[in-house]
DNA sequence: CTTCTTGTTACTGA
DNA sequence: ATCAGTAACAAGAA
């Protein structure tokens, strides 16, 4: 499940990569997966140059000369694979020895795009739920302004984080993975981010004192800075650009955990529905 | 066979 | 009008 640690892992090793190579051929399958008119998207696609690869929350924006954007959204199962030709060293300090060599296209490819030095980009899919759509640039802003405050940047402030919270009927959980109000934390940064901050995800939202807000947020940049440096985590699907897993998963603390031991005082850890999501806390660390 | 998995949104009700 | 809660989507694992 790629959040915003695991799209951004993403996204830095796609900007090495594409940054600059011309698009010389799009293959778009069949699925619902595509948005919008196959044709337009590959006739209109096709002959530009990347100019940038960015992200906001967890959708991955691959920005194109000629005011064309590419929206990709992962949600579960989505995977983007990038192959380089046979022999040639990868950009970006990666070398080709590190990378799995998985045999693409597979039956979940759902999107070929060629480069003119022959690599490609893989976009796959399992579940179909995910998307990729062309906008221009006003459609693309209009987009993005959907998104909450994104963590680690100036934005990411205690004043507009208790500002999200002040008010609000909801549960803390709820909150966090409410992108509209914070961009980017998924149900197991959201679960983590709790146990960190000893906040029960339960707990409403306008019951939370400023020092509980306080820890939520510093718990929060921490988590997801030290996510993106382990490069995400994989308990499913997630692969990163070269389709290597996330080390992320390791430093697992509740999520995956229920019934386990918890790593602080050894009770063993609750699993319960909030939000509609799995969710595991301790019921002692957490209050 | 049933149940569970999750990111997002359409829908429902307050 | 706004907000909150939930079903639905989809395909595979257990």
């Amino acid at each position: 499940m790629p959040e915003l640690p695991e799209v951004e892992t993403i996204r830095r090793d796609l900007t090495g990569y594409l940054v600059g190579l011309k698009i010389i051929h799009v293959a778009l399958g069949e699925s619902r997966v595509i948005r919008g008119d196959h044709r337009h998207i590959e006739k209109a696609v096709t002959g530009t140059i990347v100019q940038s690869v960015d992200r906001v929350g967890k959708l991955l924006i691959v920005a194109l000369s000629n005011d064309q954007h590419l929206l990709f959204h992962l949600k579960m199962t989505g995977q983007l694979f990038f192959k380089k030709i046979k022999g040639e060293i990868t950009r970006g300090g990666h070398s080709l020895s590190e990378t799995i060599d998985a045999t693409m296209p597979n039956k979940h490819t759902r999107a070929v795009f060629t480069f003119d030095d022959q690599s490609k980009l893989f976009f796959n899919d399992m579940r179909l739920f995910g998307f990729l759509q062309l906008v221009d640039l006003k459609q693309r802003s209009a987009i993005v302004e959907r998104y909450g405050i994104e963590p680690l940047t100036e934005n990411f402030t205690l004043g507009r984080f208790i500002s999200v919270f002040r008010g609000r009927k909801t549960n803390v959980k709820a909150l966090l993975l409410n992108q509209s109000l914070i961009a980017g934390i998924g149900n197991i940064y959201a679960d983590e981010i709790c146990f960190a901050a000893r906040v029960l995800p339960q707990r409403g939202a306008s019951t939370l004192t400023e020092k509980e807000m306080k820890a939520l947020l510093h718990s929060s940049e921490k988590i997801i800075a030290n996510a993106i440096e382990k490069r995400g985590t994989t308990f499913n699907s997630y692969i990163d650009g070269q389709g290597r897993k996330g080390n992320y998963s390791q430093e697992l603390r509740v999520y995956g955990r229920g019934g386990e031991a918890c790593v602080c005082c050894g009770t063993t850890l609750k699993k319960i529905k909030v939000a509609g999501r799995g969710t595991v806390y301790c019921p002692s660390c957490q209050r």
